[in-house]
DNA sequence: AGGAAACAGTACTGTTCTGGTCCAATTATG
DNA sequence: CATAATTGGACCAGAACAGTACTGTTTCCT
């Protein structure tokens, strides 16, 4: 379906919530502030800590704390830390197309992932709390989307 | 991963292979023709032609045909085609998200699912066929991306 | 120093979805 | 009219993912 998966979901939820605080936060009270089920957003913190989004501080009193605001993490960013290298097709990294020899487009979806991966970086988590958006779409570059009038069923 | 599913790097394949051919060609000719499996390849050709990418003629003598000329069949009908809408999360149509009321992000997945769409319909089928990927990212439609100083790790 | 709180890592289970296969409906041809 | 060729739709197996639970390590507080 082209979704990401709900993990990648629930990490953007988390920290942008996490942004909102100053200090230090436990997974219970994130937990608690977001409606993610306390394992899995314990879960989701802890792959984020390992890619260096957010830092942890262990033992009593610890918690999680963003690595960087907002504004300096891309939708990107967390989407690869979850969900792994954003790549569309594994003819890419020179995987297992078996059909490479006859399929007639030589990795000519590298272009398509690189345009995927550049609109994903254009958008920053502080970009996805709730302001209005409405500002952004003009210097952003975002939704002129032409919406092409085929098969939409 | 973010990556679409196989099927649809075979309808693309398939479908580039069918722009090459002026007549009404057969699964398994254009399997023959592409490398991919028969079955697969009529199970791709069957669900394009349900969404109108392709005509079908049944019968003897029968197969199928490009409903519209490569350059007017972008990335971003094929994946929907195949792959179901394009939206990333499930936020989007009023679906299963439990924690909607707490996430404190309503909908702002609208403006990535927007960005990568309009990547994605900046493609055609005419760019994925084989002429040099040298120039792939500078000359072609591509990324107007202005692209951010930040966080692309 | 001892106990409690919180993160870190690993393993397991259930569910969903993709990928592939098989049989039925349809149409041109002889 | 019968036959063969081809699409159309439904079915089944396999894998990947989400979610959960458990154990271990670290740190603060008493």
């Amino acid at each position: 379906m082209l979704k990401l998966s709900k993990l990648t979901d629930y990490a953007v939820v988390a920290l942008v919530r996490l942004g909102q605080k100053s200090e230090v936060t436990t997974s219970p009270v994130l937990s608690r502030s977001t409606g993610i089920p306390e394992p899995t957003v314990a879960k989701v913190l802890k792959i984020l800590a390992t890619q260096g989004i957010v830092t942890s501080q262990r033992g009593a009193r610890g918690g999680y704390r963003l690595a960087q605001p907002l504004e300096e993490i891309s939708i990107a960013a967390v989407i690869q830390a979850i969900d792994g290298p954003i790549s569309l097709t594994t003819c890419v990294d020179g995987g297992d197309c078996d059909a490479r020899a006859t399929c007639g487009l030589g990795g000519q979806w590298d272009m398509v992932n690189a345009a995927i991966r550049h609109a994903l970086s254009a958008i920053t988590l502080a970009d996805m709390k709730n302001h209005t958006v409405t500002d952004r779409l003009g210097g952003l570059h975002v939704p002129p989307v032409p919406d092409r009038p085929e098969a939409t069923a």
